[in-house]
DNA sequence: TATTTGACCAAGA
DNA sequence: ATCTTGGCCAAAT
């Protein structure tokens, strides 16, 4: 095998590892998740990391990188296409109107 | 090794 | 309410 695409980081591992934690019908943002990762060692500050993390490595299936937006309530971004995400979350139950979740309080996971 | 970038966040004007 | 600035972090080039 050849190409090996990149080697997954610790720090993108942990990400990843923190965001299968989200249950669905829920979200959470790129800073509860930087404060998630606070506990484990990192900077709570590192939300642009988060989202570095996402962006680049796996739109794979294998992390639920929908599940995540921003802080201040809207999508955020994603690998497939914010349509994608918009879809996959209205399935899980969270709603989006103009790229906004609505209910964004009450559906906001946060790590306790 | 140094610079740039990015799916951010909070605060200020 | 919208726009700009500064800060902070890790990966990519």
């Amino acid at each position: 095998m050849k190409k090996q695409t990149r080697q997954c980081t610790e720090f993108e591992n942990a990400c990843y590892h923190i965001i299968s934690k989200v249950p669905p019908g829920r979200v959470t943002t790129y800073g509860e998740i930087a404060k998630a990762l606070a506990k484990r060692g990192y900077s709570k500050n590192a939300s642009r990391a988060v989202g570095g993390a996402m962006g680049r490595n796996p739109f794979a299936p294998k992390v639920p990188c929908h599940r995540v937006v921003c802080s201040n309530g809207k999508l955020g971004g994603y690998n497939g296409g914010l349509k994608r995400k918009i879809s996959l979350l209205g399935k899980e139950g969270v709603l989006v109107s103009n790229g906004v979740v609505e209910n964004f309080g009450s559906v906001l996971w946060k790590f306790k």
